[in-house]
RNA sequence: GCCCACGUAGCUCAGUUGGAUAGAGCAGCGGACUUCUAAUCCGCAGGUCACAGGUUCGAAUCCUGUCGUGGGUACCA
């Protein structure tokens, strides 16, 4: 079935061709939802821009569109308003024909695409050897949404957590490691090697020589040196065992089998060399091979150079990331590769990006994306760091979320066991710091808050979570199966109803959007004002003490509608619902 | 220096890709609970959309410039 927007799009476009001919058929009506109740449902905008191309008043060619508009199924009433606007008003009817088909919809109306595009998405990618902290929060949740909402669409998604397990920090931490020793020992934890790490770190910074055997121990291991190698692989073994555990507490939909770590990449790295090479782009640069993009410089204004490979032989994250291009597009044959990485890579991504494609490994269209986002400020504009000014431990964020639900449950619902109390803390917690991160535009920082992000209003997880209870509840006290209600007849009376059904059907839009954005917080927003608008209904419409039977199926309808939305919007967030709390 | 983002109410943020009188939440003031869960709802107040030009029927949104904040500026990722 056509949805309302098609339906009136189709409609308008008859009225022009008919009042200016056929020509003006595939004229674009610029359909908005209308900003305010008195004008309609919806307004046409048209008008305006015809003026000048038909030589005529924008109010008398919106009102001889008007004219010619037939009302009656889909439009009961059109109104030319101010400059030439025309609102429109929808047939009751129309919108719940729409709704009992959204009803009888699993996918809730939202169309598959058809054909499917192969996208991949490549988030979380930590780098190994530290334990996960606050920064790798935004890409792993925001690229989790990203891969969910493109997959409910019906897009073949292929996850990939490029872990960076190859790089300069294991040049660091094995140099370390082999000279203090540690390598002989057996046992080891994260934490261990958080602090080996940061040790290493400041030798690093301080130490030119420590500095020269360092880069030398990555070059060891990038060659199958046997000793680099094996304590190489007791790293990377600790590493995922940690990170596994913050994906699962976080909810992320990765495992073992999304894993593509750096290491992958590195029989293809000379390939790759040799390809560009091929192509001529390859310039010397002090023993590197380096390649210089267009409108790049450094601080003396020079062109700057992207190292492919590095003066003492090793291969740099740009051979990796070529690497990993030619992978993605060549190999697996993808349309479309997402990165969601940190905007302060941009000028990284958009040199590798134009690389790849003066090679030629483009040739199909593929497209390549940098979604960037900003960064978690703490409550003084800076980076958020704890009291210490340490890094915040991404495991210790949502033990502290789950901490601080908890309390609020147990003062709210003190009724429900304290077994059930416990895992609603761990769904209302994690999703608070998810939702809060997701709905924040995600090119800007933000400021880090755990009273706002818990807060019971506004736009929050904990409100719309809300919402989906107050919906259970009603169907429990009722002892009503929503299957039940199939084929009942939805009435819209109340204009609180009428707002809730047109909002509801606004979801294969916002679906549409946030895919062609690859911004989250419009799915976020849109649930907001579906969780808000179901509350005014909530107040204003009884639904088990309505007054007929057909009222209240009708009501039970609708509110099942919005349960089914918020569960399956918050479920592309990666955000979980409980039937009370 | 050069390049890239961002600047909206006291605070934190939206703004349907250029449409009507710029919207929410918090904080402030005033209301509504023997409840289908008040973790909610209703009302009042709060704005030179950083500033100045430009594009056009129409600009918070697009362009140019200025100011401010943040980031980037090879062989870390």
């Amino acid at each position: 079935m056509p949805d309302i927007q098609s339906i009136l799009e189709g409609l308008l476009s008859e009225a022009v061709a008919s009042a200016f001919g056929s020509e003006f058929a595939d004229a674009d009506p610029i359909l908005r939802q209308a900003t305010s109740p008195r004008f309609g449902d919806y307004q046409a905008n048209l008008a305006m821009g015809l003026a000048k191309r038909l030589g005529q008043k924008p109010r008398d060619i919106a009102d001889a569109i008007k004219e010619k508009l037939t009302l009656g199924d889909a439009i009961t009433d059109a109104e030319v308003a101010g400059p030439g606007f025309i609102n429109l008003t929808l047939n009751p009817d129309l919108l719940a024909t729409q709704l009992g088909s959204m009803f009888r919809s699993d996918r809730l109306g939202v169309a598959k695409s058809d054909p499917p595009a192969k996208v991949v998405v490549d988030y979380a990618s930590p780098n190994l050897a530290k334990e996960m902290h606050i920064g790798h929060l935004r890409s792993t949740i925001i690229g989790d949404a990203i891969a969910r909402v493109l997959e409910f669409q019906g897009q073949d998604v292929i996850r990939h957590n490029h872990i960076g397990d190859w790089g300069t920090q294991f040049g660091l931490l094995l140099e370390h490691l082999i000279e203090t020793g540690w390598a002989d020992s057996t046992d080891s934890s994260i934490s261990d090697l958080n602090v080996l790490y940061q040790q290493a770190k400041v030798r690093d910074d301080n130490d030119p020589a420590f500095a020269e055997r360092a880069r030398k121990r990555v070059v060891d291991l990038q060659s199958g040196e046997p000793q680099a190698r094996k304590i190489w692989e007791m790293l990377i073994v600790e590493s995922i065992r940690h990170m596994n555990q913050v994906f699962s507490s976080l909810g992320v939909q990765l495992t073992d089998d999304h894993l593509k770590p750096e290491s992958f990449y590195n029989d293809r790295l000379s390939g790759v060399v040799e390809a560009i090479e091929g192509a001529g782009m390859i310039r010397d640069l002090k023993g590197a091979k380096v390649v210089y993009v267009d409108g790049f410089f450094n601080k003396e204004g020079e062109p700057l150079p992207m190292a492919i490979q590095k003066s003492d032989g090793g291969f740099g994250y740009p051979a990796t990331d070529l690497a990993a291009v030619h992978y993605r597009v060549a190999d697996l044959k993808a349309d479309r590769v997402v990165y969601v990485v940190d905007s302060r890579q941009k000028d990284h991504f958009r040199q590798f990006f134009k690389v790849a494609e003066d090679v030629g490994w483009l040739k199909d269209g593929a497209e390549l994306v940098h979604v960037g986002f900003g960064t978690i400020m703490g409550a003084d504009r800076k980076p958020f760091k704890t009291r210490e000014g340490g890094t915040v431990k991404l495991a210790d964020v949502l033990d502290e979320a789950v901490d601080r639900a908890g309390k609020v449950i147990a003062e709210k619902a003190p009724e429900l066991p304290s077994e059930e109390r416990d895992a609603i803390a761990r769904v209302v917690g994690v999703g608070a710091v998810k939702y809060f991160d997701l709905s924040n535009d995600r090119i800007k920082d933000y400021v880090f808050d755990w009273d706002r992000m818990l807060a019971l209003e506004g736009n929050t997880a904990p409100y719309l979570q809300n919402a989906y209870v107050r919906i259970r509840s009603i169907f429990r006290k009722g002892e009503v199966e929503p299957s039940s209600l199939s084929g009942r007849e939805i009435k819209l009376e109340q204009a609180a109803e009428r707002a809730l059904a047109l909002q509801l059907l606004q979801l294969p839009r916002i679906i549409q959007s946030v895919a062609d954005s690859l911004e989250p917080h419009r799915l976020c927003t849109y649930l907001y004002e579906l969780a808000s608008s179901f509350h005014k209904f909530y107040e204003k419409c009884p639904v088990l003490a309505a007054d007929s039977d057909a009222r209240r199926d009708s009501r039970l309808a609708l509110c099942d509608l919005v349960a089914r939305t918020l569960k399956q919007g918050l479920g592309l967030l990666g955000i979980d619902t409980v039937e009370r709390m």
